[in-house]
RNA sequence: GGGAGUUUAGCUCAGCUGGUUCAGAGCAUCUGCCUUACAAGCAGAGGGUCGGCGGUUCGAACCCGUCAACUCCCACCA
């Protein structure tokens, strides 16, 4: 069979895709094996995924395949969220193009057109997915609006309810104007900006409206808001405003009349100490509004517009609103003074636009009970963060001060609140409207029929539903106690990406130590065992990948440049965990490299099956053997890594094997000569070799791996590297890894030596080594030596070899000998530098030894091996000595 | 304002319990090679006062203190 000059990803990836999902290796059901269950965080259906998705995706992957390869039951589900109100956005804007106005449609209407979105968008989610390799079960596929998954929502909804953990309520709330909905406090984005500080002047007036012939200045940034001051706070101690007690300002452009009240929260040193006081449009003020009883002018509609509360510049938009009124105080002269000033604006984390603190009747979950036990499953150990340092203390401020969840949305897409309201506005939740009305039944026969009762038009947050993800991908709350749950939950890691510790880590947290009941240990209460939070993924000049910089590049378009593999390579090679990765498109090169050293390597092996020679040589071949140990000390090295989770090491840790361990040293060292034969035996070692690494390097590079796999050997039916199950692993010789390095230190330096004397690589040169330590190893090593270093022959010397060029490596001396006379070179200079180094070495564990209080305090073993470091720098320093003298 | 993290070669990062010739790797750079699997390659090389200062210790990239820079999270002074 013909190979390819390089690899060519594209149709093996689509061949190795289309065959591991018809053999269904992907597709888990409960058996006796250990399960290893992983659910995907469900990308939002508004677009396609980005390089974040790909960074948590790949990493799921290579966690996955390598325990499914490691005897595991493993399970990945894959899905997607409604993700209430960035798809509700993008289905307006949608329509809104087409020329559609959301408003001019009924619910059902805009349903169908968010379901086409969602069908549309989740198609090239599951597509993107598909291309990466990710071994997903397909047949698992959930999406939080499916039928069950809504039924779940409202199922757990109604219990909070009952339990009373669910409230609703008139609270200040975050209000998106441009989504016209309420926001919960994490959905609000706060950015530091320049803002501008106005001084405007109130006229003040006795109780009995007659004026005080003085005014009072206060400090505003939102000069619009004045037509809802319903007073002016100043503080008790301040002297400049004691004799205002009983007093009243009024609110220029109204020219309403509003108490001047005290209160210890204003701060004299701010401003004027006089704060104006709009319960209706800023928290604090809502809560001095609160304390003191004063009245609520609500100036704004939902939109942003002013209402017909303001009076003035009614249904203007607020930051026209905010201009209008800065001129018309001027005009009047009420603004005697203007300063830049820092300030802090919330922004919708959807549409961007600036959020209003708005009251509002909404839903709330109660918090408190809900953290206490998330917060012990994590300080206790039950759920382990990775990297912790970095996010435990993140993750316990946030639950120690957790707020009540604001869950409602005025949207239309997502899973509409279960409560109904009875003609007088009473209220009953229950799942359905015929449940609802037996409840308005239980104290006599209500005065309508069910078909009275109107539902509550909003829906549920986002994170409501799939803070249950889970559990209900398992069908834990539709169908409890169904054979899926109880094999694949809790599950084994959750990967996801550090901005959604509190929107999702925390709450499902929260959800599965609710919904499974306190009498089941915690273990089997927590939704996974294990967190891994995965950095950002940013450019190669460390901005945030974002559309309206263009530097996000295309999922699939890179996998047609690079091939799937090279993205998954090249992203995880430089992703320590916890840590922003960088993305460069020269690592998906260098994984595209890495494809082809790969591929190259197997077209050598190929190319000896032609001449293999069967005679059964005596003796073991020293390369086989070496191989054989580095690749089960890297075994050991790899498996660490995975248990710690630094996966990037681990990656490291195989290119290295494979390109250099094997490709640059092991396939060279059994190489035949030009036209040689190839011993059979060490053929099919180096096989099994191959066989070895690629399936090392699966999880990271399924498709390349299993084509070589295939390549390789004929395979029966089933034996198809991504279920091939790890062999056990065995111990490395330390002595045998050691004459490995030498072999290996001796070949760099006599390389290096002929490259300085520009010894032409063709020209054969007679080697003599001189050896006290290691000569028997340098015998059994000729072989290999001779051929690696181009010596037509190896001698052993104990003396100086006269018109040589003199080679010193660790603590052997090797003398070359050339038929042209050798090229003047500096390499008196290069032994000279050497000696001096080892010299100055020396002079510092000499002193080290002679240090009364090193030799008292210092471990045993570290006293000894400042000797034996002695030892050998004497030794090196007599070689170079002699060599140098000779 | 509070908290966390980072700072090691031109770039991205390892460096685990303070002690192997510990100052490392990859990429990039430079030199020499179209050697028969691979020029997307091979063989080599150069490159760092481990952010600054001080301390602890026989010994510090590592522990302590302090300063500086950067990043992130949280927070109701208009």
């Amino acid at each position: 069979m013909e190979l390819s000059k390089n690899y060519i990803p594209a149709a093996t990836e689509e061949k190795w895709s289309d065959i591991w999902l018809r053999k269904r290796y992907f597709s888990s059901v409960p058996d006796g094996r250990p399960a290893y269950s992983v659910v995907i965080p469900p990308p939002n259906v508004t677009g396609v995924l980005h390089m974040g998705h790909t960074l948590n995706e790949t990493v799921q992957d290579i966690l996955v395949r390598y325990h499914r390869m490691s005897g595991y039951n493993a399970c990945w589900v894959p899905g997607s969220d409604h993700a209430s109100i960035a798809t509700e956005a993008k289905v307006v804007g949608m329509l809104k193009e087409r020329g559609i106005d959301k408003n001019q449609l009924s619910r059902p209407e805009f349903m169908k057109y968010a379901y086409e979105w969602k069908d549309k968008y989740g198609g090239i989610i599951y597509e993107q997915i598909r291309r990466l390799g990710c071994s997903v079960d397909w047949d698992r596929v959930s999406f939080t609006m499916d039928k069950d998954y809504y039924d779940s929502v409202i199922k757990v909804f109604v219990d909070l309810y009952q339990k009373g953990l669910i409230y609703r309520g008139a609270r200040m709330i975050n209000w998106d104007p441009q989504a016209k909905t309420a926001l919960s406090d994490e959905e609000v984005e706060y950015k530091d900006e320049q803002g501008r500080l106005y001084y405007v002047n109130y006229a003040l007036v006795d109780h009995n409206g007659r004026s005080l012939d003085r005014s009072i200045t206060i400090a505003t940034q939102r000069p619009e808001t004045i037509m809802g001051d319903t007073a002016i706070c100043v503080n008790p101690t301040d002297e400049r405003y004691t004799d205002l007690k009983g007093a009243f300002a009024i609110v220029p452009l109204v020219n309403r009349r509003i108490p001047v009240i005290f209160d210890e929260y204003v701060d004299p040193a701010f401003g004027t100490g006089a704060l104006k006081v709009t319960p209706a449009h800023d928290i604090n003020d809502y809560n001095l509004g609160l304390k003191h009883g004063l009245p609520i002018v609500d100036t704004l509609n939902e939109d942003g517009t002013l209402s017909a509360a303001a009076e003035v510049f009614v249904g203007m938009e607020r930051f026209a609103a905010r201009k209008a009124v800065i001129a018309r105080l001027h005009a009047e002269g009420l603004i005697i003074k203007e300063e830049s000033h820092m300030t802090r604006l919330g922004y919708s984390q959807r549409t961007h636009c600036v959020v209003e603190p708005r009251i509002s009747t909404q839903w709330f979950v109660r918090m408190k009970e809900l953290a206490a036990p998330a917060l012990k499953a994590v300080t206790e150990g039950y759920i382990r963060i990775h990297p912790g340092d970095k996010f435990l203390a993140t993750y316990k401020y946030w639950l120690e001060n957790v707020k009540d969840w604001c869950i409602s949305r005025q949207l239309w897409w997502g899973q509409q609140i279960p409560a109904w309201y009875a003609p007088d506005g009473s209220l009953q939740v229950a799942a359905t409207r015929e449940e609802a009305y037996t409840l308005f039944g239980a104290s006599g026969q209500p005065a309508f029929s069910a078909g009275d009762l109107r539902q509550d038009e909003d829906v549920l947050d986002t994170w409501f539903s799939s803070w249950l993800w889970p559990i209900e991908v398992f069908k834990g709350v539709s169908n409890p106690g169904n054979p899926d749950i109880r094999y694949y939950y809790p599950t084994s890691v959750l990967v996801t990406g550090q901005d959604i510790i509190f929107f999702w880590v925390a709450r499902m947290i929260m959800a599965g130590l609710y919904y499974f009941p306190e009498s089941l240990p915690m273990q089997q209460r927590i939704p996974f065992r294990d967190v891994y939070f995965t950095g950002m993924v940013r450019d190669n000049l460390g901005r945030k990948m974002s559309k309206s910089l263009g530097n996000s590049p295309d999922l699939l378009m890179l996998i047609d440049k690079y091939g799937a593999d090279a993205v998954r390579f090249g992203i995880m090679i430089a992703s320590p965990a916890g840590n922003d990765l960088l993305f460069d498109e020269a690592a998906l090169e260098q994984g595209r490299n890495f494809n082809n050293k790969l591929w190259n390597a197997l077209k050598l092996v190929k190319g000896w099956e032609g001449r293999l020679d069967p005679a059964v040589r005596p003796g073991s071949n020293f390369a086989v053997e070496w191989f054989a140990n580095r690749l089960a000390e890297a075994r050991e090295t790899i498996g660490q890594a995975f248990r710690e989770f630094r996966l990037s090491e681990a990656l490291k840790t195989l290119y290295s094997l494979i390109w250099d361990d094997f490709c640059s040293w092991y396939l060279e060292w059994v190489k035949p000569g030009f036209e040689q034969p190839m011993d059979a035996n060490i053929h099919r070692q180096t096989v099994g070799f191959f066989e070895q690494l690629v399936q090392l390097l699966h999880p990271y590079m399924p498709f390349i791996t299993e084509e070589i796999y295939h390549l390789l050997a004929p395979r029966a039916e089933g034996d198809d590297l991504c279920v091939r199950q790890f062999a056990p692993a065995a111990p490395a010789d330390a002595r045998i890894l050691g004459e490995g390095a030498l072999l290996k230190e001796a070949i760099t330096a006599l390389r290096d030596a002929r490259n300085k004397a520009q010894i032409k690589p063709k020209e054969s040169v007679r080697l003599h080594i001189h050896s006290e330590s290691s000569e028997a190893t340098f015998r059994s090593l000729s072989p290999i030596l001779s051929r690696q270093v181009n010596a037509e022959s190896i001698d052993f010397t104990r003396e100086a070899v006269a018109g040589s060029l003199t080679v010193v490596s660790g603590k052997d001396k090797y003398y070359i000998v050339t038929a042209q006379p050798l090229a003047a070179g500096n390499q008196k200079e290069d032994l000279l530098k050497e000696l001096n180094y080892l010299k100055g070495f020396l002079a510092s564990v000499n002193k080290k030894l002679e240090n009364e209080r090193f030799v008292q305090n210092a471990k045993p073993e570290v006293v000894d091996l400042e000797r034996r470091k002695k030892e050998d720098a004497e030794i090196k320093i007599k070689a170079l000595e002699e060599s140098l003298n000779g």
